[in-house]
This record gives structure tokens, sequence and C-alpha cells, in this order.
DNA sequence: CGGGATCCTCAGGGATACTG
DNA sequence: CAGTATCCCTGAGGATCCCG
């Protein structure tokens, strides 16, 4: 065996952090914080498509998990800064290399998707 | 700018390729498979909790992707086989990474969960 | 064995409004 | 500014049955 644990287990442990990191938000968002630390509006402009809702509640999962920081700052109005603790530093190194591979392969991703539709079509078509 | 496009845009193709590959069967499903061909039936008992129909739409969605390879041969019973494709072997090297920071670091992440739950716990009055 | 077709549910997440 | 609180709805995904 692989891992010390049976990964594909769903009584894993490891599983359930992969569950929780296996998501696009939360991705984005320690890709994001990766840059430096990082104010909540900032984020939620920066990362277009999120909803304030599901940013908060992706914060303070990775709070949580202790992958991200939140400090707040007594000014007025209140200044609240997220960034990558140690851990999660360590995590986005994993996210970047995601990332990277999605981006270098993302043309031969669409040409294979376009080749695979052709087919598709030409098998079930006229 | 980090990356040659925005990922973070919403339009970003590189960010529609990591909305596809950051889902957790996928995930489990790659990293099953760099272990080698597999049958559908075998994917679908050694993941636990992932439903047929999951499975074959995710497996679909691969193999449209270029990531796997669907092989079936005319046995009887039919026998059908997955297995990466050398881009999908490529991935599941990223994929493997994440897997691998999961086991290794998931003891972090539960104690963080706990001391982060006895703080919200003792904030929240007695 | 390897799926496709259906039905159903329920929770993830969007939109909006409000607050310290 | 940085969220919380509600309402609402859609679609991911589970369960089941069936077929080549």
């Amino acid at each position: 065996m692989k891992y010390d644990y049976d990964i594909y287990s769903d009584r894993c442990p490891a599983r359930a952090v992969l569950d929780r990191i296996a998501d696009k938000w939360a991705l984005l968002i320690m890709d994001r914080l990766s840059a430096g630390p990082t104010r909540f509006n900032t984020l939620k402009r920066d990362i277009a498509g999120i909803s304030q809702k599901v940013l908060s509640q992706t914060l303070k999962l990775l709070e949580r998990d202790g992958l991200i920081s939140r400090k707040a700052y007594a000014t007025v109005p209140v200044t609240v800064e997220y960034a990558l603790t140690s851990l999660g530093e360590n995590l986005s190194r994993a996210v970047e290399a995601f990332a990277h591979w999605a981006e270098s392969n993302m043309d031969a991703i669409r040409k294979a998707q376009a080749a695979y539709d052709r087919r598709e079509r030409s098998a079930s078509g006229p």
C-alpha cells in the first residue's frame, strides 16, 4: 500500500482533508493569499465570481484548518487582513503546482475536449 | 502578474480547468488510476462512497479532458479498463503531491481545528 | 460486467438586506 | 469595511431499476 492509511476509504482522515482542500474557492483563495496578506474586500474583488457569503465561510473554514490567519486592526473602519500560515504556505506550494499545471496544459485539454466532442458528434450523428 | 492569464478571472480558461480538476472524486479516481489500469467496478469498490452515477460521469469528463483513456475488450461479459493518459499521468504527479500533503499534515490540521473550536467555545461564553 | 435512464432530495451557494 | 442573517432555488449527487 502506498499510504499508511487507505486514502480511498471514506473514514480516512487524510481523505477528509482532501475533501476540504479540493475546493475551487479554497484553492483560489490560498493561491491569491500566497501573494501576501490581503483584505476581505480585496479578495472579493479579485476573485471574480465569488460571493461574500462563500468567501467568508471559506475563509472561516481555512482559518479553522490552520491554513490561514485572520488579523483585525482597530482602525475606523476596522481593517482585517488574511494571510497564509506556515502550514498554509506549505500547502500553497502544491496548490501552485496545480494552478501552473492547469495553466500550461489547458490548451492540450481544450484540444482533447474538441476531439472528443467531434468523435461523439460523428458517433451519434446523421 | 504571476500568470500569463489572470487565473482569478472567471473567464480565464485555466480557471475552468482548475474548476474541473479541483473535485474530490476526480482526484481520487486519478490517484487510484496512477496505480495502473483499472476496471469500472474495481474503481467503484475501491473508492468508498462513490456512486455508480458519479463514477461514470466523472470518468466520462476525465476522458473528455484527455486525462484518462477508456479501452473496451470484446469479452463476455465486456471488460473495460480505464487508465491515465500521458497528460493524466503528468497531472497525477500534482495530485499525488496533494494527497501526500493531506496525509502528512492531517494531524496538524486536526490540532488546529480542535484549538479553533476550543477558542470559539470559550468566546461564546459558558 | 459496465453502464444508461429516472426520480427525488437537500444542501451549497446566489441575492438581498442589515449591523457593529 | 467586514462581515451576519434570510430567503430561495438550482443542480450535484444518491437510490433504484433496467439493459446489451
